[in-house]
DNA sequence: CCGGCCTATTTTGCATGCAAAATGCGTTTC
DNA sequence: GAAACGCATTTTGCATGCAAAATAGGCCGG
C-alpha cells in the first residue's frame, strides 16, 4: 500500500499542479498575477497541455480564477472572501477536532504531545519557520486522527486558498503566545477525548487566525495594489 | 452582471465537465465504469484535449478516481466512503443552516415557504421526481441565504459525490413522511432565526439521508457487482 | 491633446500526431 | 491443463500546430 502511494506522483500534470500550488502559496505567483501559459511552460520545462490540465485543477480547488479566453489569475482574496473562507475552514477544523477527540488513540496522542513540545522549543527559540512547520504538522496529525479522508481532502483544498496569506503573517508576540496557549489546551481536550471542547477550541483558534489575516489585509501589508478586475 | 454569468458557459471543457457530471449523477456512467477517452470524445463530439481537462476537473471534485496511465473511473463509494462523505456534508449543511438562520431576510423566507408548499403538493401527489427537484431547490435557497460562496461551492462539490446514490433512493413512505416533517420544522426554525436549532435539524436530516443510502448500499440495490479494483 | 478605430501581435482554446505504458490474446512450456 | 512469456492492439499522456479571441500599438479624426 505504501509503495502505491509512493509511485503515485508520476504523471506530469500532477507534478506541475503541485509545483504551481507551492508557487502560489509562497507568493512566487503573487495574488492577482496572470498565469501566462507559454511563459510558465518554458519556466517549468513542460508543454502547455499538462500545464493547462494543472491549471484547471487549481481552478477547481479555488487557487486561481479562470477567465474565459483570458487565462487564469492567482486568486486575490478580499475581506469578504477571507471571512467566507475562514467560516468554512473553522467549521471543518471544528469537525476535525471533534472527530479526532473521539477517535484518537494513545500512540497518536503521544506523537501529538511530542510535536507540541517541539513546537514549544521553536517558540522558545523564536524560530518562526520551525513553528509554522510544527503547527502544520500538528493540524495534519489531528486530521489523520479524525480518520476521514474526505474531510482531509476538503480541508486541504480550502486551506490552500488562505495559506498564501498566512504565509505572510508575522505574528506579534501576544498573538503568538495566545496561539501556543490554545495548542496547550488542545492537547488537554484531545487527551480527555472531549469532542465538544476540542471543536470549540479549534473554531476559536481559527477565528483568531482569521482576525490576524484580516488585520494584515486591512493594513495593506499583503496587497500593495488595489485589487484588480475581478 | 447577469449577462456575464449567462455567457460564462462558453468554453468547451466547461460544457463537457457539466455534461459528464450529469452523466455521472444520473448513472449513465455507472459507478466503477471506466471513462474511455476516445469513446467519450466521439460521443460528445469533442477532441480529447477539452475532454481530458474536464476529467481532471471532475477528479478534483472527487467524482472520478484518476489511475495514472490507466485513465479515470467513476467513483464507487463503499460504506466507509459514504459515512465519511456524509460526515462532512452534515457539517457543511449545518453551517449553511446556521448562517442562513442568521442572515435570511423576509423575501427569501417567503420564497422558501412557497417552495415548501410546492414540495407538499408533490408529496401529496406522490410525485417523487418533482419532490426531488423542490428538495434541491430548497437546499439551494438555504445555501443562497447563508450568503457564503465558498460554502456553496464546497457543498456542491461534495454533494455531487453522493448525488448519484441519492438519485436512486426510492424513499419508502415512512421515511418520506419524516423528511417532509423535518422540512416543516426547518421553515419554522429559519423563521425564528434560530441558528442552533436549524443546524441541529439539518445535521439530523443528513444523518437520515445517510442511513437511507447506507441501507440501499447494504441491500446491494445500488451496486449489483462487488466493488472492483480500487 | 485626447479619443476612437483599425491592424499586428500575442495568447488562449482546441485538434491532431506521436511515443510510452497498459491490455488482450495466442502460443509455448512445464 | 494451467501458468507464463511475448507480440499486437489499444489507450493514455504529452507535444505540437492551427484558428479564434483578446491585447497592444499606431493612425486618423476631432
Amino acid at each position: 500500500m505504501a509503495d502505491v502511494i509512493a509511485i503515485a506522483r508520476m504523471t506530469l500534470h500532477d507534478q506541475v499542479s503541485t509545483r504551481l500550488r507551492t508557487m502560489l502559496i509562497e507568493g512566487v505567483l503573487a495574488p492577482g498575477a496572470k498565469l501566462n501559459e507559454r511563459e510558465l511552460s518554458e519556466q517549468l520545462q513542460v508543454s502547455r497541455t499538462p500545464l493547462r490540465e494543472a491549471i484547471k485543477l487549481l481552478a477547481a480547488e479555488g487557487m486561481v480564477d479562470l477567465l474565459p479566453n483570458r487565462g487564469a489569475v492567482a486568486v486575490q482574496l478580499g475581506e469578504a472572501d477571507v471571512m467566507h473562507t475562514f467560516e468554512v475552514l473553522a467549521s471543518l477544523e471544528g469537525l476535525s477536532g471533534e472527530l479526532a477527540a473521539q477517535r484518537i488513540d494513545a500512540v497518536q496522542l503521544a506523537e501529538l504531545r511530542a510535536l507540541h513540545y517541539e513546537m514549544l522549543a521553536c517558540f522558545t527559540r523564536r524560530d518562526l519557520s520551525g513553528y509554522y512547520r510544527l503547527n502544520a504538522q500538528i493540524h495534519s496529525a489531528i486530521n489523520v486522527a479524525a480518520a476521514n479522508p474526505v474531510l482531509t481532502r476538503t480541508y486541504r483544498a480550502i486551506n490552500a486558498r488562505v495559506q498564501s496569506l498566512r504565509f505572510r503573517t508575522n505574528q506579534n508576540e501576544a498573538k503568538w503566545k495566545l496561539a501556543v496557549k490554545e495548542h496547550e489546551r488542545l492537547v488537554e481536550t484531545l487527551t480527555a477525548h472531549d469532542g465538544a471542547a476540542t471543536r470549540q477550541l479549534l473554531v476559536q483558534h481559527l477565528q483568531h487566525k482569521r482576525d490576524t489575516v484580516l488585520e494584515l489585509l486591512r493594513a495593506g501589508e499583503i496587497y500593495p495594489l488595489a485589487k484588480a478586475a475581478r
